[in-house]
This record gives structure tokens, C-alpha cells and sequence, in this order.
RNA sequence: GCGGGUGUAGCUCAAUGGAGGAGCAGUGGCCUUCUAAGCCAUUGGAUGCAGGUUCGAAUCCUGUCACCCGCGCCA
């Protein structure tokens, strides 16, 4: 927002070191890492070292480096723009004109709404495949960490400027769906589901996967009905189409719940066949080797690339003939790239897969695809539970998404009840879901993707610190003061009041929030928005405590209350960047 | 054996190669005020270990230790 100041500043500073005959620094800007100071700062290390080599003597490059950062502070004076100059332990530090730039900041803000903060089209279209459960499986909070760092990264990248599609790959066919069928036709046929549809199809899948794995009898029963399956006997494929239905809408709650939604929905049924193709044609190209009947039909990739057991071996067929993972997967990539002209496709996929990734990529890049290389696997670590055990549907070990918001919900309608008691009731209804949800979705978030979550219901439930209801309540405050000022002015009084401490640190972090929102999706990292978003409630819960707004005299008045609406707006904005409904109550 | 990840305060985690931070837990305060789901104060550190690169390393490189995860017919 400062970047013609900055410039500037920047050209004059270029201008001094080739006059004084010094290496010129990278101008780099960065913020200066003190709360309460708002401006941008370099450093002259570099310079200094690099003059000592040039010369061949030996100094101190701290000590030269401030040398040089306070002749270049002489020379620079006050700059337009800036109110300050100091050089301090070899850096720079450039303070902004509070007054003038927190009139620009808030000025820009409330100008842009919604839209503040977001990038200009960048003309590429990426496609993100996120979520993919398996239906016939329950769905449980391991999953719920895939959805909502797809679901955020989605609108991230969508808020930055790009096209996004947004792709889910529902696992509708395999060997679980199979052993699922079997077990149903053998015990519970003509059996439908409750209410709970995802959690009762979770539950027959546990009970068939443990009569699988205790007899041989039943592995050969089910590998006859995959065959059938394969024949696509029809009464198999009816009974299929009827089950697989009940999860469908079972994942259809559940991403209504979450608000997560899906322009394109891809299934493994519609790829099998155009994978088995595939495989065929991977045989006869040679890169594909066909070992049945003894062995399955693999792609040798290390043997292909000259690699030493980097990639392995991709098996893409059973012996049997039935179709894996892979079969579908390298079918459904070309298919991805063949409806959509993409310049990115995503994957978000659990870490353990990584392997797994890097050899369908692979094999996409020897069937000479030019997309492959833009192929990225998203990974993120897996939820445990205490004790480092893997939540496992066919174990038993899970904790289901349902409880998890049920809980939740409960607990926060409690909460809503004993602060805001004369709320309506459905609207307390509405808060609780919102603080609930936000809670579970800000824990996910807020931790890198490459760190273990281990869940407990004691971290989950809980809504002090650093966590959502934190933020929505820095929201609900900044609310509920331009609720009672009726609105905001529309534009600022002439004379602007020099802004306090805490004023600077808000309208600080707001006018990052633009650069913040790039860096996140150039890293495909939410995390850095969910420290944002603490960061500005922490600030506004500050300048809420120091800064009375509506008892204030005009015209520090007016100017607080449109600071407010500036950051409302921009907590607001922060939060449906992670997919956290921000509510005007609490 | 090969590959990947993690290692920062008692615990859970942040930190664009640059000036080491939060939250929780602990201790002590603050509601007649725009909502106390809040605020203030205070306690806390050879960034696993050893080298290297650099003016400067939690961050990059090499080695090493610990834990986790992958590595041909699960997804």
C-alpha cells in the first residue's frame, strides 16, 4: 500500500552507497519486528561485509554497518512520507506518517469491503482435489483435517487471484466396497440406514472388514463377488447403486455442515474402466511390464529411470485382473487435464501417500504428459490419538466427525447461554454452531500441515486463547460498538487525530493482511492467516481496552469508529479465508 | 537397507538467512465503563548433538542421535 514511499526511499539509499562508493544492500524491506513501531527497515550487514573484502581489511561489520546506517539516515532526512528516520544496531528503520497512512489503510479497507485484501485475477486456473472418502467407511476427524485445509487452501488461492476448481474424488469401488456388499447381503440384507447414515455404513464396514480378516472362507467369498462385481452382474451393481447412495448423502450433510463445496465431483467408478485402458496401453508402450499370471502388472520406475530404489516399482494391476488405486489414479489425472485447461493440480493428499504420489507423477512424465511436472502433492500429517494410535475405521479407533461437533456444539451452546442469556434462542443456536465449528477448524489450521495433530477432547473443547472464539469474539466487539454508533461515517474528518500506540499496531496488521494472503497461497500454507487473524484480534482486544471509541470527542470519535469498522472487516475477511463464520453475537 | 518428516520454554506450537515469540499450565491483580469467551503483571530458553557455509543460522549444507511414517498386488 506504501510501496511509491518505499521505492523511493529505496532509490535514494541505491543513489548514496554508489556516491560513497559502497556495495548497494538488497532492498529487502521488512517489517519492523517491534509491536508499537509501524514501518519497514533494511539493513546494511551485507554492506559492510562486503566492503571489507573489497578493501581487504578487517573491521567490525556490526559496528560499520551502524556507521553506515546512520550516514544514510543523515542523508535521507525525513522522506516524504515517513515521520522518522533511525538507525539502530545496523539497521535502518523507515516510520511511517502514522496519521496519513492509517487514513490510507482505513480508507482502502472499508473501500474494498469484502474484496480488501484479495489479489487481481492472475489468469491461471488450479485445480485442488480434496476430501475423497471412501464411501461404505465412516468418517471420522483423521478425515476432517484433509477437508478443511483443502476447503481453506481453495479460498486462498481463489482470494489471490487464481481460478480454482474444486475437486473431490469420492473412493466408490474397491475392495472395502466389496467386502462391505458381501457383508451385507450375508447379514443385514434388506436393512436400511437411520438418520445417521454415515455412521451406520461406518459401523457394517468395521463388522465386515473384522469377519474378513478372520477367515480365509470369507476373503475367497468376497474376491468371487469382486469378480462379479467386475462382470457387473447387475444384481451387484443395483445393490451397489442403493448403498453407495446412502453415503453420498450421508457426505452431503457433512460438507453442508462444514460449508465446504465442490464444482466437480470425481468417483472411482468412472475411472476404472478408462484405467484399465490405460494399463493396456501402458503395456504396450513398454512402460508398463505385464507379470501376471505369476505377478501384477507393473510399472518399474526405477528400472525405467535409472534411479536406485528412489521410486520403487507402481503396481497398476492385480494378477487377477481387478483394478488397485493407481489404476484409477493415472486415469483420473489425464482425465482432470482433459476437461480442464489447467496450469496446477493439487493434490491433498495424508504424507504417507508421498511416495505413492511422486510415482503416479512419474509415470504421468513417461507417458510424456507436459502437465506432470505441474503436479503437486499437498501432504499434510495425519490426526492421532493419545498414545500415538492411528485413528482406524476397520479398529474401531476413531473419533467420528459427528460426536466431535455434536460436543462441540453443545458445549458452546452452554457457554453462549450463561454470557448472552436474553439472546434468542435459535439464534444462540447459530452462534454456538459457529464457535463450535471455528474452534474445530482454527486447531487444524493453526499447526502446519507437516505437524502431527494428536486430538483429545480436552484440547478440542476448549475455547480460551489462542483459538477461534478469541477472534469471532474481537469481531462480536467490533460489532456490537458500530451496532450502537449506528454505522460508520463515510469518510474521515479533515483534521485527523495523531493515532496511539495501540491504533498503529491494529492498522498495522491490518494493511499486511494483502501481503499475508499472498504468501499463503504462494506456500499453500493457511497457517500463516491463522496467525494473522490472532495477531489482528489480539490487537484489536488491545486498542479495545486503551481506546474508548464511542464516549471519545470528535474528532478521535469518528476516527476510531471508522478504525473499528476497518477492522471488522478485515478479522472478518482473515476468517472466511479459513472457512470460520464470523457472527455479529455472542 | 533406501527415502521422507519431526526435534524451539514444564506442555502444545509460531518465527520471510537478520532485533528469539504466543497459547496452555503456574503465581498475583482487574467487572458501576463500547460484552470478563476479556485485560494487566510475573515466572520461564546453551532452538537434539557435532561440524561447515555466511558479516550474521532455529532457518541453508554435511554428519550424527531420538521418535514417527513410507518402501510390489490396501487406499
Amino acid at each position: 500500500m506504501f510501496e511509491e514511499e518505499q521505492n523511493q526511499a529505496a532509490e535514494r539509499i541505491q543513489l548514496y552507497c554508489r556516491e560513497h562508493d559502497l556495495f548497494p544492500p538488497p532492498l529487502e524491506w521488512k517489517w519492523i519486528p517491534f509491536s508499537g513501531h509501524w514501518g519497514v527497515s533494511t539493513s546494511f550487514f551485507q554492506t559492510a561485509a562486503e566492503e571489507a573484502r573489497q578493501k581487504g581489511i578487517k573491521f567490525n561489520v556490526n559496528e560499520r554497518a551502524q556507521e553506515i546506517a546512520q550516514s544514510v539516515a543523515a542523508y535521507l532526512g525525513t522522506p516524504q512520507g515517513f515521520e522518522r528516520v533511525e538507525a539502530v544496531r545496523g539497521y535502518l528503520n523507515l516510520y511511517f506518517s502514522s496519521a496519513e497512512y492509517s487514513r490510507r489503510v482505513v480508507d482502502e479497507v472499508l473501500a474494498r469491503g469484502e474484496r480488501y485484501g484479495s489479489g487481481s485475477p492472475n489468469g491461471q486456473r488450479v485445480m485442488v482435489e480434496f476430501s475423497q472418502p471412501n464411501t461404505h467407511k465412516a468418517f471420522h476427524v483423521g478425515h476432517l483435517r484433509n477437508v478443511i485445509l483443502g476447503d481453506a487452501v481453495c479460498r486462498i488461492l481463489e482470494f489471490a487471484g487464481w481460478n480454482v476448481v474444486r475437486a473431490n474424488y469420492i473412493g466408490d469401488i474397491g475392495l472395502h466396497v466389496i467386502k462391505w456388499l458381501w457383508n451385507y447381503q450375508n447379514y443385514h440384507l434388506g436393512e436400511i440406514p437411520g438418520e445417521d447414515k454415515t455412521r451406520w455404513m461406518g459401523d457394517l464396514y468395521a463388522e465386515a472388514d473384522r469377519r474378513y480378516e478372520e477367515s480365509k472362507e470369507v476373503e475367497a467369498q468376497v474376491r468371487a463377488l469382486f469378480a462379479r462385481w467386475d462382470r457387473r452382474d447387475p444384481e451387484i451393481v443395483a445393490l451397489w447403486e442403493k448403498t453407495r447412495r446412502w453415503s453420498l448423502e450421508g457426505f452431503d450433510q457433512i460438507y453442508e455442515t462444514l460449508g465446504v463445496k465442490f464444482e466437480r465431483v470425481y468417483f472411482e467408478s468412472e475411472v476404472e474402466e478408462s484405467g484399465k485402458e490405460m494399463v493396456k496401453e501402458l503395456i504396450a508402450r513398454g512402460i508398463a511390464r505385464d507379470e501376471r499370471p505369476e505377478g501384477a502388472v507393473i510399472v518399474p520406475l526405477d528400472e525405467l529411470l535409472g534411479t536406485d530404489q528412489k521410486y520403487r516399482v507402481l503396481v497398476i494391476l492385480r494378477s487377477d485382473g481387478t483394478s488397485l488405486y493407481s489404476t484409477k489414479d493415472i486415469s483420473l489425472a489425464v482425465k482432470k487435464h482433459t476437461e480442464y485447461d489447467l496450469d496446477r493440480s493439487i493434490y491433498v493428499i495424508d504424507v504417507r501417500q508421498s511416495l505413492y504420489m511422486q510415482q503416479i507423477f512419474k509415470t504421468m512424465e513417461l507417458m510424456g504428459y507436459d502437465w506432470a511436472g505441474r503436479c503437486y502433492h499437498l501432504a499434510y500429517e495425519i490426526v492421532n490419538l493419545p498414545g500415538n494410535v492411528t485413528m482406524s475405521s476397520r479398529d474401531g479407533t476413531v473419533v467420528l466427525l459427528d460426536d466431535l461437533i455434536s460436543e462441540a456444539t453443545a458445549r458452546a451452546l452452554e457457554i453462549v447461554k450463561s454470557k448472552n442469556p436474553e439472546l434468542a434462542s435459535s439464534e444462540q443456536q447459530m452462534v454456538a454452531k459457529a464457535v463450535a465449528l471455528g474452534a474445530i477448524k482454527y486447531s487444524m489450521l493453526s499447526r502446519d500441515s507437516t505437524k502431527i495433530v494428536t486430538f483429545d477432547w480436552k484440547t478440542a473443547l476448549d475455547f480460551n486463547g489462542q483459538a477461534a472464539p478469541y477472534i469471532q469474539y474481537a469481531y462480536v466487539r467490533a460489532n456490537s460498538i458500530l451496532r450502537k454508533a449506528g454505522g460508520y461515517p463515510s469518510e474521515f474528518h479533515a483534521a485527523l487525530p495523531e493515532p496511539g500506540a495501540s491504533e498503529l499496531e491494529l492498522v498495522d496488521l491490518i494493511s499486511r493482511f494483502p501481503k499475508e494472503v499472498q504468501r499463503a497461497a504462494s506456500e499453500l500454507r493457511p497457517l500463516h492467516l491463522a496467525n494473522m487473524a490472532y495477531d489482528l484480534a489480539k490487537a484489536f482486544s488491545d486498542f479495545y481496552n486503551q481506546c474508548p471509541v464511542l464516549q471519545a470527542e470528535e474528532p478521535t470519535r469518528s476516527y476510531r469508529i471508522r478504525l473499528v469498522a476497518a477492522a471488522r472487516q478485515t478479522i472478518g475477511n482473515v476468517l472466511a479465508l479459513l472457512g470460520i463464520t464470523a457472527p455479529d453475537v455472542m
